[in-house]
DNA sequence: CTATAAGTCTAGTAAGTCAATAGGGTAAAT
DNA sequence: ATTTACCCTATTGACTTACTAGACTTATAG
């Protein structure tokens, strides 16, 4: 399960990759938008932003906004970033590989051979996904909705 | 990731279909093999137990058993058993599905619509995935590194 | 029938994570 | 200079994780 953290970072990087290209965008805004709580929502806008998935803008007229466009940032990345490591088991993880300590031998463990499975499949769908993915993807099921509903 | 508890699970499930039809097998040799702590694996066994994947006998000669042949008990069933719903987000899971408490409209959630891709694959392989089928890899694997060792 | 082997069950606990909340500090625009 | 808005640290309560301790119950062998 993802924490609500990482869920929220994604809600948020989504309305900043609906207004990129627009200026920064308030934390106040986002939080409002997507209902999280602010204060929280500002630790998390900092954590992207250390991450170099975000930039910011101070005083008047600042916010936050994308460091790059919404086609180059993968929902993988997102995720760990936020979350850690993709895969089910450390032994497994590419990004960060740790053997398990009670392990005999790692080559002939049958879990580990099912997570790698696991680990590749999911990996193959967040680092495909980009920000613009999910919005395109989102429009489309929104057309649909009025597509159906101009027929009934 | 899974919880230790989660693996330490199907690793002892591994031992025991392995040893499935030849009777019951000591929690204290479980751990041994698998370098899991006694007394933790006993509660986990415990739990097994009370979901019904294992049987037990007790006293002298007693010890742990699957209550069903390996092929008939999927890795996703125990996953879902120990650590609970595989989804990623409580409102892609199938098993407990939850609204998320902030979602203002959650058919066009962006996020969701990734996180349920996420979900299906993962499900598709663990709830495919027997205990048989983890053995028959492992002695696959087992196999070909001895193949490999006669032909150097 | 009783010793002992083995699982059952209840607690507890130290450490860590999660989901915030509080409350200032600092930079930048007007 | 003042306001706006991001920056940063600390704390908190609830919960989970990964165990450990110890008493209890049941079954078998002799």
């Amino acid at each position: 399960m993802l924490s609500n953290k990482t869920k929220y970072a994604l809600k948020a990087l989504q309305v900043l990759a609906k207004e990129y290209g627009q200026g920064p965008v308030l934390i106040s805004e986002i939080a409002r938008r997507e209902n999280i709580p602010a204060k929280f929502l500002e630790l998390i806008l900092l954590e992207l932003k250390n991450q170099g998935i975000l930039q910011s803008k101070k005083g008047k007229g600042g916010g936050y906004f994308l460091a790059r466009p919404p086609q180059s940032v993968s929902v993988g990345q997102v995720v760990r970033v936020m979350e850690g490591p993709l895969a089910p088991l450390p032994c497994v993880s590419r990004t960060s590989y740790m053997r398990c300590r009670e392990c005999r031998d790692e080559r002939s463990c049958g879990i580990r051979l099912v997570m790698k499975d696991v680990r590749d499949a999911t990996a193959k769908i967040l680092d495909s996904t980009t920000l613009a993915d999910v919005l395109k993807r989102v429009e489309a099921v929104v057309a649909g909705r009025e597509g159906l509903h101009y027929s009934i």
